[in-house]
DNA sequence: CTTGCACCAGACAGACTTGTCTGCATTCTA
DNA sequence: TAGAATGCAGACAAGTCTGTCTGGTGCAAG
């Protein structure tokens, strides 16, 4: 990954980010990035080949955290309210810019790569959520209806933090999901 | 209200419902609606104002069905059943569409009416699921936890099955909404 | 020393956007 | 029957957007 590439994708995450894919333009992404317009066609081949790439960054870096929290010696419950500490803390830091892969594909208008990389985020994202349940409910079964309810409880926690502008839906779900885990955790 | 500019706000429900709002322009809206783009600025003063009256007609639609179904004479457990069969049959019908007001207040540069809007709708539609719960759990309090767990499964329902495309996260929330409630529903 | 690579600056094409304006036609009402 | 609404068609302004292209600069390896 050459630097110049590196800084560009810099400059997307922060502005996609902020303000969402479509809201963003070419000039504004190559000026904050102090990159030539022709630099950066040579890098990507179009804007929304850069948008999956900084997705793809984005989904490594959460993938990596959630295999790292999983694999934690700590009980499954406090896995989960390490979670949505998190998500607390993100969303007060970002002024509640909510989930930056459903924002992403909301916009796009029709399915392409970066629905590709949201659906294989999420996919990974329910996986580490029946992991979670499956530390409390050793019943596979069991196990994986329960992973996908907090699953939701967290991503309807994040649309609803972002649309309210508060950090209520957050503490909601965290009290609902560790409702759902019952008292054998 | 003109017959005009119903109809303006019939190709907006459409369209915008369709594509979002930032993915169809102001030409497109007045193709649709058989009207001239003088008329159209005759009604409304921008297009995020038509933005925001069309919100605002599709939050009446949904405060009455809400009032409606709590106020029918069967089980608190009937009723979110039939919540989540009709988000399946809406899923279904629309292609996965999501949440109107979701999707259209994340493409708002800043908080403006519209935004003002989607969180009143939220705000009344997180009511409704305190109500539900209400019949559920008599004590307020827990009442107001229930509600909100029933609310943000709904939601992230309705966010993942736009997302995956699929129906199972609405089965999903609703086992596990059935399961928040406990046996004494 | 030269050849090639990576980058820069920015003009440009072509298409889109929202919103304004002029001028004309129809229809309803007093 | 006169006048006021209301609507139509579409040119236009002023800006946005993505993506292409030309030409020039600096550096580094052979």
């Amino acid at each position: 990954m050459s630097v110049t590439k590196q800084r560009i994708l810099d400059a997307a995450a922060t502005l996609f980010g902020e303000r969402g894919y479509e809201l963003v333009g070419i000039n504004e992404l190559i000026e904050r990035s102090g990159v030539a317009k022709a630099t950066f066609y040579q890098h990507f081949p179009s804007k929304e080949n850069l948008c999956a790439e900084w997705l793809r960054q984005e989904a490594l870096a959460a993938d990596a955290s959630a295999r790292e929290l999983l694999q934690l010696a700590i009980p499954a419950r406090e896995k989960i309210a390490r979670k949505f500490a998190g998500l607390r803390a993100f969303l007060e830091q970002s002024e509640f810019r909510g989930c930056c892969f459903s924002n992403t594909a909301t916009v796009m208008i029709k399915d392409n790569q970066v629905c590709e990389v949201v659906r294989d985020y999420k996919a990974s994202n329910r996986l580490f959520w029946q992991a979670v349940a499956l530390q409390i409910k050793p019943d596979p079964s069991a196990a994986r209806l329960l992973g996908d309810s907090l699953f939701l409880l967290f991503s309807g926690a994040v649309t609803e933090a972002q649309n309210a502008k508060a950090l209520w839906p957050v503490d909601s779900a965290k009290a609902g999901a560790l409702a759902l885990c019952g008292e054998n955790a």
